[in-house]
DNA sequence: TAGGCGTGGAA
DNA sequence: TTTCCAAGCCT
């Protein structure tokens, strides 16, 4: 006997028909030219991986590609100076990563005997490496079976399981991944990982999914409902606040005056213009700029006045050795012309 | 546990 | 212009 109200709700497919189906797309279908999915080695899974965390496929690309050009291999990285690792990560955001990265190099090298571990569980020793990353360079690197819960499982799995509630809470969260390791299958780990991240990225996207191109939508949950839209859940974003900052120039034909930030805050260990809380009543006004981060909009001053006593001076052409946040290096910029 | 932590691309 | 948000981690 059939129980009509079940029988109106989508089954999902086997584990081992949902793992097979999305493997057998991921090959015609997924990204496979990646310059991280070429030469493999868990070197270079750990590098593309922490560059990945929150930051785009074509963003990462070409720091990827600078970045194993100037350490290529593990031992090189742990070997590097806090600089020079600063100078190759700069621009790309989120620097503690960075930080991180070097750390897990030293760690690997240090205390692993240079081999990254091909487990989940030890890999979330690494610095840097989360539940996500662990998982991630288990199945990239080794081949081996391991969930993976990142944006897009999260926003895949809620749709096709039709799981309800905020996406960013404990309790959605841990849903996810229990669905993630009961489908996560026993062969073919590098792929269907792949295959996840390249349904969710190219097909199953936040805004506008394209359906008809997924291969596995007549066992959607959201599909079969007519929720594709209202899954995942979100609560209601804060609105970020404005701040004001005040940054000091202090330029000569020698060059110019930048202090090395702390390890807290914002931009932690990049070379900086000197920043202070209020300007002397005197100063006198160089210019402004306005940037934007991911928890406030900042809104900055920068002001004439001397800071021999703040920093050192350097010439502006050996800038290019100094790793400088985006914002007050193309403020530089504009006056080397 | 919730907030701190960058930047740029896309709609 | 505004808004969203991307292969998350750390504290």
């Amino acid at each position: 006997m059939i129980d009509k109200t079940s029988s109106a709700i989508i089954t999902p497919l086997s584990t081992l028909k949902f793992s097979e189906t999305l493997t057998l797309w991921q090959k015609v279908h997924g990204r496979n030219d990646l310059p991280w999915q070429q030469e493999i080695t868990p070197y270079r899974v750990l590098v593309s991986e922490l560059m990945l965390q929150q930051t785009q496929v074509t963003t990462v690309i070409p720091y990827f590609e600078r970045w194993l050009q100037h350490f290529p291999t593990v031992v090189a990285l742990a070997e590097a100076s806090e600089d020079e690792v600063m100078t190759q990560w700069q621009g790309l955001g989120y620097y503690s990563r960075a930080r991180n990265l070097h750390k897990a190099a030293k760690f690997v090298v240090n205390e692993l005997n240079g081999q990254l571990p091909d487990n989940a569980e030890q890999l979330r020793e690494v610095p840097g490496v989360g539940p996500y990353t662990a998982g991630a360079i288990s199945a990239f690197a080794f081949n081996k079976p391991a969930a993976i819960v990142d944006g897009n499982v999260k926003r895949l799995f809620s749709r096709y399981f039709g799981i309800e509630g905020d996406i960013s809470s404990a309790k959605v969260n841990k849903t996810i991944w229990s669905y993630a390791e009961r489908y996560t299958p026993t062969v073919n780990n590098r792929r269907y990982a792949q295959a996840l991240l390249d349904l969710g990225a190219t097909v199953c996207t936040p805004r506008s999914p394209d359906c008809q191109q997924c291969p596995i939508r007549t066992s959607c949950n959201a599909y079969a409902t007519g929720r594709v839209d209202i899954l995942p859940e979100k609560k209601a974003k804060k609105k970020i606040p404005t701040r004001r900052g005040y940054f000091v120039l202090d330029l000569t034909t020698d060059g110019v005056i930048l202090t090395q930030r702390s390890g807290d805050g914002i931009w932690p260990r990049l070379w900086c213009l000197p920043q202070i809380l209020e300007p002397l009543e005197t100063a006198s006004i160089h210019g402004s700029f306005k940037h934007i981060f991911s928890h406030y909009k900042l809104d900055a001053t920068v002001i004439i006045e001397s800071a021999e006593q703040f920093g050192q001076r350097i010439p502006l052409e050996q800038l290019d050795n100094y790793g400088l946040p985006t914002p007050i290096r193309k403020y530089l910029n504009t006056l080397r012309v």
